[in-house]
DNA sequence: ATACCGTACCGTACAGCGTACGGCTCGGTT
DNA sequence: AACCGAGCCGTACGCTGTACGGTACGGTAT
């Protein structure tokens, strides 16, 4: 439902902890790479709400404490799984920049990417407390997918503003997507099931007198999406918005060096 | 940190309570309106973490199982707590389509209100299971956000999309805002401060060799805003983007029908 | 006035969480 | 052979949501 306290993993002991080479094995082969991929694999089979230090450590066959002894604590944990997911998304530095179709053709690829990777991870868009912590495969990733803006006469400032702008869409819409699919898990409702269900209720109480639009719009995407909303087609729709609106501002720069 | 179990709220329960009238203050004064108000403003004033059952319950002067006479459980009292917020939005259904400017400049007094809402109540960003309730208030927001969009040509799927895109993109940059605001004060360091103090472990990690793109992009980005994103920004120049896009497609129908 | 009853209220208890603390038990060095 | 640091972990604390069962009161029927 919400956040919760834990101790807000200190960014400097992440950081140490992202880029640390951590190969020793100890006595009972605990690495902190095995905490992260048991608890990658515990949050894609049962929820991130599954993933407690309980469990990862049960998974492991280990003692609560002793993940302990190679990660602070939670948040840090959390951090180092989000890297390590981020890993999955390019085979290498220059794919996105390979890709036909100039810069947008990149940014379809670069959503697409980050789509398939949230479709893959939903439990990356559970984590409230998304501190963006700097790690080699989130660098990698931002570097990957600057490199395709570049030459497009945009100013530095302006590739990192395009680039957050078509991350965001995708991230919203894929949230929408997780979020929609594990209502439909919890109740065991299809949507349209829960459509059938409630439309009574909703009938009698918006009444389509006081909220004439809202009934009409609501109805006629109700049935286009047989849902309450598509999230698929949201990232292609607002995709399509949002390039359209960046090329405007691509074509602005050309004419300034032509 | 991540989603709590909970147990995941009727929706059909909270259509009820949504809708219903209760207005029988009992024999201790207490209100499902009361409950609602006390959870807000606890969320306003310590964050959604510090939104328990017992907090809500110690600042009515009342026992904690005493709530659960009146709300089914936690789940439902966030529903409730969201469509209550989300009446702070309009004073009437028509204030956004009175907004000069067209459907762009009634767009943008849409998503300058919504930004102002989740400023104002930055734990609304927090909830995970936003489960997307049709309370009165959300139907009214629905209504007076759709209609300065009729009349422009978009058919009535198109329409709801295009305010799908808006809205998900001021709550993105909300959201980035108010993570920003938290993390800032559990650290109790300034974005800035964080950059100068950790710039020495970055430099020596993310050489410019391996990514030379992000290095200065990064930098140029940083310089900018004094800090590792500024989310104001990301708004207006999202939003610009996104109504350039949306102006292509109302052109586009506009020409269909002249 | 009396008896009754539904409903509001709430005390206790349970399972789960993150993690502080202190002790045990090894592997490797002296 | 003695030592010691580091890996490991059992216990305990305070927090969470809420199931369950009991109490106490306001309004109605007798």
């Amino acid at each position: 439902m919400s956040a919760k306290k834990a101790s807000a993993a200190d960014p400097a002991r992440s950081l140490a902890l992202l880029w640390g080479s951590h190969s020793k094995p100890g006595r009972s082969g605990l690495t902190v790479r095995s905490i992260v991929l048991a608890a990658i694999e515990l949050a894609n089979e049962e929820g991130l709400d599954a993933v407690s230090m309980r469990h990862v450590a049960e998974r492991l066959e280990v003692g609560t404490m002793s993940l302990y002894t190679h990660v602070p604590g939670k948040g840090e944990l959390v951090d180092l799984m989000i890297d390590t997911a981020y890993g999955e998304l390019y085979d290498d530095v220059d794919a996105p920049s390979r890709q036909p179709g100039g810069w947008r053709g990149a940014l379809e690829f670069v959503a697409a990417r980050n789509w398939d990777l949230y479709r893959r991870n939903p439990w990356m868009l559970q984590i409230v407390d998304v501190r963006s912590t700097l790690g080699p495969n989130a660098s990698l990733k931002y570097e990957a997918e600057l490199r395709p803006l570049e030459g497009t006469g945009l100013s530095d400032v302006e590739m990192d503003s395009v680039l957050a702008l078509v991350l965001s869409h995708v991230e919203s819409t894929a949230r929408a997507k997780a979020n929609q699919a594990r209502i439909q898990e919890e109740s065991g409702m299809t949507d349209a099931e829960w459509w059938v269900s409630n439309a009574p209720i909703l009938d009698k109480i918006m009444d389509a007198g006081r909220f004439p639009l809202a009934s009409r719009v609501g109805q006629a995407a109700g049935e286009a999406y047989q849902s309450i909303a598509d999230p698929a087609h949201a990232l292609a729709f607002g995709l399509e918005r949002i390039l359209d609106g960046i090329a405007g501002l691509v074509e602005g720069r050309g004419r300034n060096r032509p």
